[in-house]
DNA sequence: AAGTGTTGCGGAACCGGTTCCGCAACACAA
DNA sequence: TTGTGTTGCGGAACCGGTTCCGCAACACTT
């Protein structure tokens, strides 16, 4: 099991290694040669050392992919579109978490950096200077994935526009008194354009509306749910900005027994998977995370083939209706 | 940002880069020369080139995963514990999904051999004779997370002990007529580890079972629940295999009008975050995927060590018992 | 004073590839 | 016949580390 090497070829097929390499990256060999190099390589087996490579060519064909938390359903889902292309284009992803700590991202743009990956794509919470320096720093193509900003090549959602429209049909269906559960503005995407989304549609009517500020988790989204429980006879629909907060909530409102849609409407915004198979399914806007992987393996290959592409670019949103909020 | 060589460092501290190297490594240097060369390199952020280093050494600080899919639950916390576990003791995780098709498995194993990976950890659905080849092929420590067999190395959950726990648990309650709801077979710890423990309590006192085979889609086991709608009037409670079966059947029974636990039970298995949030809330085992990941981690590494460890380890698992199950 | 270790260090080879350079062979045009 | 190009190939240098070997300097015995 050891280790077939160039010299090897070389030695068995009776030419010199730069031969077998010219041969094996496509320059000027005659047919005869050609076909003895062939012969041996096939018949050992022979596949060329990735670090003998890497260390002169300062490359790797590995896309390095920062991710905020392995156990998120948008982070896996867009993972597994990434990965997807990535080996079919002859890529590997490198993936490399941050536990949530901004810290950790910029360490880790310099980590992947080191690691000579070919590109980058950072799934981002927010952009500092820090993070743009180290983009600069690296001299390697990185893709932002759900935050955007002017300097970095960007593949965002349209949180704006889909908390926009979601929130206009519930104001179609009639809703005026409403509750906004968000997070924390240091996430644009999340905490800031979903927000202004919802709310420009909500102001539009005129519609009174209450806001409460939360976490990402679910556990701290019981609490606001027990406590909405309060006011059920005036508010009509509590719209949260993730589904892991409409869960939270809904679960807080079942502790109070309320019911929902019965007592009160509840929306979220993500689209995973089950909360079409909820009971009551849950309303909420469909987001591609996976396509969007795809699109983000796509763009980044792109970038590393020297195209120019958009700085920005938005993927699509698709409104799911279901059963947890009344028309 | 050119890169630092130890060639520049050596130039610079007036010393050969064979005694830079010994410094690095630990040789027997003079502490003059010492302390020359540890000004250079932090001046200069001097880090060494790993493609250098793995060429030479043939090894690298990685760790190989191999994960049937990057979507599931299960995957992710245990991703998460390894990775924990490996950046605290300076590995880093490599990644690698093979779309839950056993061929890419094989593949997969050799190609993380060829990246010269230090360890792998494979988080299996089946064992068969040529991924032991393989195994032994590529002479590199694999340690197999959630299945198990003699000759390799496993970390496994103890399925049949909890379905049986889980089980007996259930016929305690006096639960006579139970719905058994699993998946194939050639999973072994989830098709028949899980289902022998719960077929085993049930006939220890001579319980009346039917059962059902499904996938692990959610979307799969919708029509069963909606089928065994037929049947709540006769069988008291449907045991599921794995909480997204138990999810998809509540959704079927939900379908036809049915609610649970009061016309008819409803248990998982897994111990998905969500199952305790739901309302009603799931009863399933938990398993601790998350420090699952971490033992991982250190069995690999110990096993790189030359440390001798037991084939076979089982971890442990905890009962849920909550709303969806009638007492 | 001669012999025996020990320590510190430089030089060179090596890991397995890629690439530059130069030479030989051959064809073809002038 | 001489000159100009093209093609095929070998040799050597290089990428950035690690490691083996040998030598010099300096104790420390005996």
């Amino acid at each position: 099991m050891k280790q077939v090497t160039i010299n090897d070829i070389a030695k068995l097929a009776g030419v010199a290694k730069s031969t077998v390499s010219r041969y094996l990256n496509g320059g000027s060999v005659g047919q005869e040669t050609r076909d003895k190099i062939e012969r041996v390589i096939r018949e050992t087996n022979y596949e060329p050392n990735q670090f003998a490579q890497s260390l002169k060519s300062k490359q790797t064909k590995m896309i390095g992919v920062i991710v905020p938390r392995l156990d998120s359903y948008a982070a896996s889902r867009t993972m597994m579109g990434i990965d997807e292309r990535l080996t079919e284009r002859g890529y590997q992803m490198l993936v490399v978490n941050t536990a949530q700590q901004t810290e950790r991202e910029i360490e880790q743009l310099y980590n992947l950096a080191k690691q000579k990956v070919a590109g980058i794509i950072w799934l981002g919470t927010t952009v500092t200077e820090r993070h743009l320096q180290a983009i600069q720093d690296i001299q390697i193509p990185v893709l932002l994935i759900g935050q955007e900003h002017e300097q970095v090549h960007s593949l965002v959602y349209p949180d704006f526009d889909a908390a926009y429209a979601l929130g206009k049909q519930f104001m179609d269906w009639g809703h005026r008194d409403i509750i906004y559960v968000g997070v924390e503005e240091y996430d644009i995407a999340v905490g800031q354009a979903r927000r202004d989304g919802f709310l420009r549609a909500f102001q539009e009517v005129d519609a009174n509306v209450t806001t409460y500020t939360t976490t990402f988790k679910i556990e701290d989204a019981i609490p606001i749910g027990e406590a909405l429980a309060e006011i059920t006879d005036r508010a009509t629909l509590v719209v949260c900005a993730t589904d892991n907060i409409a869960l939270g909530v809904l679960k807080g409102l079942a502790n109070a027994g309320k019911t929902v849609p019965g007592d009160i409407s509840v929306s979220g915004f993500g689209g995973y998977d089950f909360t079409e198979v909820l009971h009551p399914s849950i309303t909420t806007v469909h987001l591609p995370y996976r396509r969007t992987g795809s699109r983000a393996a796509d763009m980044i290959l792109q970038l590393l083939t020297g195209d120019t592409i958009p700085m920005k670019t938005f993927t699509t949103f698709e409104l799911k209706l279901r059963e947890s909020v009344d028309i």
